[in-house]
RNA sequence: GCGGUCGUAGUCUAGUUUGGCUAGGACAUCAGCCUGCCACGCUGACGACCCGGGUUCGAAUCCCGGCGACCGCACCA
C-alpha cells in the first residue's frame, strides 16, 4: 500500500479519505454520481477550519464584509451578467464516428474566423458557416448533426406555476454585485471596501473526473473588492511589498518557455507585471493563505491567463496554482480584474443606479442655460397636451430651444408650437459637488474544495510505513488525543477526567482507550491530531501527563493544571512543542 | 458522449482463463482477556461477489443491457 502511495498520492489520499472519513463520493448506495462528494466528520471539520483561516485573513484582519446569499438565482441576473451567453458552448457531433467538437473551434481553425466572430453567431449561423466552408469531421471526414448548445449552468423553474427560469449560481460573486447598494451603505459609503461570500456554487460539468478538483456542486469563496479607478493605490501594499511572487507570465507562455519570474510585490507593481495594486495585494494574501494551510511557497505559482483563456468579464487575470502529485499544476484560486463590468451590466439590465458619489475637493460652479416651462401658460395653451409639451421641453437641449425661439420666434416640440411666453429662459448657476461613477472590482476567488485537497496532499506523509497527516496545527480537524496508557487501575478514569477538562476549555479532543498505546498513536497520526496527551501511572501520583508530538513523535511531561494555558498558546502559534513541558 | 481497462466485506485483495462456493486471506472495526509509550499478544464476533436479464441442473465466473470507477479523446466560461 505504501509503495503504491508514493506512486500516486491522489489514489492513496482518496482511499484514506474514504476509510477515515475525510470525504467520499455521494449517493454510493445508489451507485454514486460523479461530481458530488460528502465530507465526513474529519473532512467537514478540516474544511471548516480552512474556511476559518480564510475568514481570519480576510474578514477579521482586513475587515471585509461577509454575506450569504441564495444559490438559486433568477434568470435575469445571469442574463445581465453574461453567464447565460458565456456559460455554454456550441458543439457538433459527427454522424459517423459520434465524436464531439466545439463548433466554434472548428470554425476558428478551418475557416479562419476569429473567436470574436464565432462568439456572436447563432446556432443556425454556425451550421451555415460549417456547411459553407465544407468543414467535416476532423477524425473521420463524416458530416455533422445540427449544432447544439451545452449550458453548463443548472437550470430550474422558480415556483410551481410560474415559468420564470432560475439557475443554480455558478459563482457566488453575482450575489454580491446585485446587493451592491445595500452593502455600500453598510460600508458607510466609503471606497475601497470588500465583500466576501463563501458558499455553494453549481456547474453542470460534462464529465467531472478528478475527485475534489472538479465537482458539480462545490464551495467557492468569492471576494469582491471595490475601489475607485481614479484612486487605484492599495493602502495595504506596504504590508506585503517584500513578499515574493512566482509568476508564469503570458509572453513566456506564448513562447512556450517554462520560465517563471520571481518578483517582490513591490517590483511586480512597479514593472506593471500586475496592473492593479489591489490585485497584487490579494495575490500576496492568497500566497499567505496557502502557506498557512501547508503548501510551501516553492510549490505555488501564479499563471497569467492568455487572452482567449480569460473569463468574459476579466481584463487581467491570474490563476494561483499549486503543484500536486497527479496532475502537476492545478488552479486553487483565480485573481481577476473585473473592472466595472458586473455593476455596469446590472445597472443597465435592472435600471437600478449602482454608481457611487464622489465629492470633488472643490465644488465646480457652472453657469447653465435653462429653459423652464411656465405651467400657468402652458395649461391654457395646450390643454390636455400640456404635460407632454412640458416634458418635451425639459428633455430638449436648452441651447437648441433658446436659439429657435430667438431666431424663429417659436420652437417646435414635435407638432406643438411653443412661443416665448410659454417658457422662461434663464442663466442659472449650478454647483457641482462631485460625480457619480461605477467602482472597479478586483476579485480573488478560491475553490474551497481544492484548498481542502491540497491541504490533504501536503499533509500526507509516510513515516515508518505509517501515514501521518501533518496538518498545520491551526487547521487540524482534531486538536488533541487523550489516552490512558492502560485501561485499568483508575488510569482510564483519570484520562476521562482530563479529556472532559480539555473539552470544557474549548479544545476539540478525542478520547481513545482501545488497543495498544502504539496503535492509538498511529490512528491519531492518520487523523492528523497534532498532540497526544497520555495519562500514565505517574499521573496518579503527581498529576502530570506526557504530551506527544505528531510530527517528531517526541514527548514532554507537563502538569495537568498548566495544560489549558500552554495548549491555547500552542494552537495560536505562540509556543513550540518543546515549550510545552520538560 | 466515444475508446480502452476494471467492478468481491470499511480498506486491500484471492478466486473469473477451464462454471461446482458453504466465496479464502490480510488490515481495520467491535466484545473480552492482556497491557508500563509508537499499529506487531490471545480468543471470539460483525462483514462482500455493482444492478437487471439471459444461458445452464448449477453463474462471482459465460453472454447481453444498465450503472459506476480509472486512463485517453473532448469539455473545464
Amino acid at each position: 500500500m505504501n509503495s503504491e502511495a508514493k506512486c500516486d498520492k491522489f489514489t492513496a489520499i482518496n482511499e484514506l479519505a474514504r476509510r477515515r472519513g475525510y470525504f467520499w463520493q455521494s449517493y454510493e448506495i445508489y451507485g454514486g454520481v460523479s461530481g458530488f462528494v460528502t465530507y465526513g466528520p474529519l473532512g467537514a471539520k478540516l474544511k471548516q477550519n480552512i474556511e476559518a483561516k480564510l475568514r481570519e485573513l480576510f474578514v477579521t484582519k482586513l475587515g471585509l464584509l461577509e454575506i450569504e446569499s441564495s444559490v438559486i438565482t433568477p434568470g435575469k441576473v445571469f442574463e445581465a451578467s453574461g453567464h447565460v451567453n458565456h456559460f455554454k458552448e456550441p458543439m457538433v457531433e459527427c454522424l459517423a464516428c459520434n465524436k464531439r467538437f466545439r463548433a466554434d473551434h472548428l470554425l476558428e481553425e478551418y475557416a479562419k474566423q476569429s473567436c470574436v466572430e464565432t462568439e456572436k453567431m447563432s446556432l443556425k449561423q454556425i451550421q451555415k458557416a460549417l456547411e459553407a466552408h465544407g468543414i467535416m469531421c476532423p477524425e473521420c471526414g463524416g458530416g455533422f448533426k445540427p449544432p447544439q448548445q451545452f449550458l453548463t449552468m443548472f437550470q430550474t423553474t422558480i415556483g410551481p406555476y410560474s415559468n420564470a427560469t432560475g439557475y443554480g449560481r455558478p459563482e457566488a460573486a453575482q450575489g454580491i454585485f446585485v446587493e451592491f447598494n445595500r452593502l455600500y451603505a453598510m460600508a458607510r459609503e466609503k471606497l475601497p471596501f470588500g465583500v466576501i461570500q463563501i458558499g455553494h456554487a453549481l456547474r453542470n460539468e460534462i464529465s467531472p473526473r478528478q475527485g475534489l478538483i472538479r465537482l458539480r456542486e462545490f464551495t467557492i469563496a468569492d471576494l469582491e473588492f471595490f475601489f475607485d479607478p481614479e484612486e487605484p493605490n492599495c493602502c495595504l501594499l506596504k504590508d506585503v511589498e517584500n513578499e515574493t511572487l512566482r509568476i508564469y507570465l503570458a509572453p513566456e507562455r506564448k513562447a512556450c518557455s517554462e520560465k517563471i519570474v520571481e518578483v517582490t510585490v513591490k517590483e511586480a507593481v512597479a514593472k506593471q507585471i500586475i496592473r492593479s495594486e489591489w490585485q497584487a495585494f490579494f495575490m500576496a494574501m492568497a500566497k499567505k493563505l496557502l502557506i498557512e494551510i501547508g503548501v510551501p511557497a516553492e510549490n505555488q505559482r501564479f499563471i497569467e491567463k492568455l487572452p482567449w483563456e480569460k473569463a468574459h468579464y476579466a481584463t487581467q487575470c491570474f490563476d494561483q496554482e499549486v503543484y500536486v502529485d497527479r496532475w502537476g499544476w492545478i488552479e486553487v484560486s483565480g485573481h481577476a480584474y473585473r473592472t466595472d463590468y458586473d455593476l455596469d451590466c446590472h445597472t443597465k439590465a435592472s435600471g437600478a443606479d449602482l454608481r457611487v458619489f464622489k465629492e470633488y475637493p472643490e465644488p465646480i460652479e457652472q453657469e447653465q442655460l435653462v429653459v423652464k416651462p411656465v405651467k400657468a401658460k402652458l395649461g391654457p395653451a395646450f390643454k390636455g397636451e400640456a404635460k407632454k409639451v412640458a416634458e418635451l421641453l425639459s428633455n430638449a437641449p436648452a441651447e437648441e430651444v433658446a436659439a429657435s425661439l430667438e431666431k424663429d420666434g417659436y420652437y417646435m416640440a414635435e407638432n406643438h408650437k411653443v412661443l416665448p411666453e410659454h417658457v422662461e429662459v434663464t442663466h442659472e448657476k449650478t454647483v457641482i459637488r462631485g460625480k457619480r461613477f461605477i467602482p472597479h472590482v478586483v476579485e480573488p476567488s478560491f475553490g474551497s474544495d481544492r484548498l481542502f485537497y491540497v491541504a490533504l496532499e501536503y499533509a500526507y506523509n509516510v513515516k515508518d510505513d505509517r501515514v501521518v497527516m501533518g496538518f498545520p496545527r491551526a487547521i487540524a480537524p482534531t486538536q488533541l488525543g487523550v489516552y490512558p496508557l492502560v485501561s485499568k487501575d483508575g488510569i482510564d478514569k483519570k484520562a476521562r477526567e482530563v479529556h472532559q477538562q480539555l473539552l470544557n476549555e474549548g479544545f476539540t479532543a478525542e478520547l481513545d482507550e482501545t488497543g495498544s498505546i502504539g496503535r492509538r498513536y498511529a490512528r491519531a497520526d492518520e487523523a492528523g491530531v497534532p498532540l497526544g496527551i497520555t495519562v500514565d501511572y505517574d499521573t496518579l501520583h503527581d498529576n502530570s501527563v506526557t504530551v506527544r508530538d505528531r510530527d517528531s513523535w517526541r514527548q514532554v511531561r507537563t502538569p495537568i493544571k498548566s495544560l489549558p494555558e500552554l495548549l491555547h498558546k500552542y494552537f495560536q502559534g505562540k509556543l513550540n512543542f518543546e515549550d510545552l513541558g520538560t
